[in-house]
DNA sequence: TTTTATCGATTACAAATGTAAACTATAAGT
DNA sequence: ACTTATAGTTTACATTTGTAATCGATAAAA
C-alpha cells in the first residue's frame, strides 16, 4: 500500500524482480540468479542490495552470519507506480490510445480479454465526454493556438 | 517508424515534448515553456538540447544564427518503446492484470472505451488459452519450482 | 583454537545526469 | 563600423548509476 517515492534504477530492479520472486531470500540466491542472467559478480550484485536497502526498498533480517532479504512493497505497486510516472509525461488525451497500442502488442489470454472487458463496462460509468488535457502549456498540442482553435485530434 | 534505442532521461522527455507540441522551434521557444514549468535556467535548457541533438533525438535546421530544432521520432513511436522497455521487466503472464490497472486508474472518454473494445474484439483471434512466461529463471513465481508445481496465479 | 570461506561494508572509479557558468561567434541595432 | 544581445559550444561540478575490488567480521571447518 506505501506508494514508494523511490526511484530504482534498471539494475536494482532487475534485483528486485529476484526478491520478489520468493518471500526471503539471501543474498546468494540472488546472486545465482542474476549472475546467469546479467553476468554480473557478486560484488555488483552486493553493492545494488546494499543500495536498495538504503532506498528502503529491501528489509533485512539477521540469519546467522548473513541476512534474509525482502520487498518492502509488492511488485504489482511497484509497477503501478512505475507506470504510473511514465504515464504523467503522456497527455490524458491520449492515455486511450496509448492503451490500445499496449493491447495490441501484447499477448493476452481469452481470460485476460475478458477481465479487459469487464474493466471496460465498469469503466462506462465514469467515462467522460472529452478528456481534458493535463499537460502544461507548451507540452502539447491539445492548447489553444493565436486563433482559438485546438489541434487536437 | 525508427526504434529509437536511445535512452532518454526524465529532463529530456520533458524537452522532447515541448518539440512534438510544435513542428520546429526555436531554443527561446522551448526555453520559455520549460522555465515556467520546471525552472530551469536557459543555459541548463540548452544543454540538454545538446544532448538530445547529439542522442539523434533532435534534428537541426540552420535558420540565420540560430537552430530550428525538430523531432526526429514521432511521440507516439517513443512512447511507445518506452512503454514496451518497462513491460520487459513485468511477466508477460501479468500483462493483462497490469492493463487492468491502467484502465481502471485512467481517465477514458466514451469513444476511447469504443476504441478499446474494438481492440479487445480484434485481439480475440489472436489470444490463448495459457499466456507463457518469459521470465528469468529466479525472477517470477511462475517457474516450476522443486515439485514440479508452478506457482503462478 | 587457529584457519578459511564468506558475508556485508567501505572504497573506487568511469559514465550518465542535473544544473549551470563561461566563452565564442554572429546577427542586429546605433 | 562598433557595440550589444543572444545563440550555440565548451567547461564545470555534484550526484547517481554501473561495475567491481578490497577490507573487516564471523561462522564453519580443521
Amino acid at each position: 500500500m506505501a506508494q514508494p517515492d523511490v526511484r530504482v534504477t534498471d539494475s536494482e530492479w532487475e534485483v528486485m524482480r529476484a526478491v520478489w520472486a520468493q518471500d526471503k531470500v539471501t543474498s546468494r540466491e540472488i546472486a545465482e540468479v542474476l549472475q546467469k542472467k546479467k553476468q554480473w559478480g557478486t560484488a555488483t550484485i552486493k553493492t545494488f542490495l546494499g543500495r536498495l536497502v538504503k532506498k528502503g526498498m529491501l528489509k533485512t533480517e539477521k540469519d546467522g552470519k548473513q541476512f534474509l532479504y525482502s520487498a518492502s512493497i509488492e511488485e504489482a505497486d511497484f509497477i503501478r507506480t512505475t507506470l504510473d510516472e511514465t504515464f504523467e509525461n503522456i497527455c490524458n488525451k491520449d492515455t486511450g490510445n496509448t492503451i490500445v497500442g499496449l493491447i495490441e502488442k501484447s499477448m493476452l489470454s481469452f481470460d485476460d480479454i475478458e477481465r479487459l472487458q469487464e474493466t471496460l463496462e465498469m469503466k462506462k460509468k465514469d467515462a467522460v465526454d472529452d478528456v481534458p488535457c493535463n499537460c502544461a502549456p507548451g507540452q502539447c498540442r491539445c492548447h489553444m493556438n493565436s486563433h482559438g482553435n485546438s489541434n487536437c485530434k
